[in-house]
DNA sequence: CCCTAGTTTATAATCATTATAAATAAAGAA
DNA sequence: TTCTTTATTTATAATGATTATAAACTAGGG
């Protein structure tokens, strides 16, 4: 985890930023709930218990710094709020997402799957991709599992 | 398009909701401007040239009631607003969007294309996919010519 | 015609996010 | 070290999108 914080001080002092202590503090979040998909509010009530005097001005600008950067992700998925998610390091493309309309899951598929399809976009449409966002809305296992134990009782 | 508007009606009888001036005008906008991806304030302003009395507030419930019976979509491409589209009719899956990060436009792509990428999803995810959203973010034809077009001169 | 339920209007309230100005910290020059 | 400059943060106000509320309105059934 360590060499992971550095690495990202690394990237910021290659785009001259400093990695301030509510900067660090705010990353050490990320990486401690890298399967969760956290709002700006979630992180800053997070970085309060390591970093209790941070501002919430001062964790949305670093998600926003950390977006710029492609550190993390902004998401949305529909509710009211962005969501970050620390990007793979060294992944080449943003990973999708499984929610769960029964429960709210939100669970990540690190699996490319969209080689073919960006392929035959950029022929067709002659649309240089660049990103991408792929989320698929569903019943999770765990749902599907629940209730067919239901419907056997 | 009157036919549109009136299956559209059947679609909310069957629901048990009316089908009142104000949905009917603000229905009326939407099929009008099928290409766009608009926002609720967008719809307001566009409504009210053809039904100067309604109110903010009916335009958002009725953007709401309309994507609860899934005759738009919601959609949300990280800028700061919520986006109205209306689904093909007959459609089984909502369409896909190439969001241009150069000049801003959204174009739509009405293929599938996911087919292949959803049966792996399913299997091995155990995830029973009800609906997608993917969009790519990249440089548009428009965008791609004007810049090859730019650098010859 | 009255009653009821659904709907709309106008407005206030809420919630997420962004902007602002003053305070602070860090880095470099003298 | 001390001065100076610049980046950063804090606290707070402002903004902008969306939702809630209460009163007025509408249409259909009895």
């Amino acid at each position: 985890m360590e060499t992971r914080i550095d690495r990202i001080k690394k990237q910021l002092h290659a785009a001259s930023y400093k990695l301030t202590p509510q900067r660090e503090a705010t990353v050490r979040i990320l990486l401690e709930h890298e399967e969760d998909h956290l709002s700006a509010e979630d992180v800053y009530l997070l970085v309060k218990d390591i970093a209790p005097e941070i501002g919430l001005a001062t964790v949305y600008r670093t998600l926003e710094l950390l977006t710029e950067l492609k550190i993390v992700d902004k998401i949305n998925f529909g509710d009211g709020v962005s969501r970050y998610d620390l990007r793979q390091e060294g992944a080449a493309h943003f990973h999708h997402h499984l929610v769960c309309i029964e429960c709210g899951a939100v669970d990540e598929i690190q699996e490319d799957l969209l080689e073919d399809v960006e392929a035959v976009v950029e022929k067709r449409f002659n649309f240089q991709i660049k990103d991408h966002r792929l989320t698929f809305h569903g019943i999770c296992w765990r749902c599907h599992d629940r209730s067919s134990q239901d419907a056997s009782e």
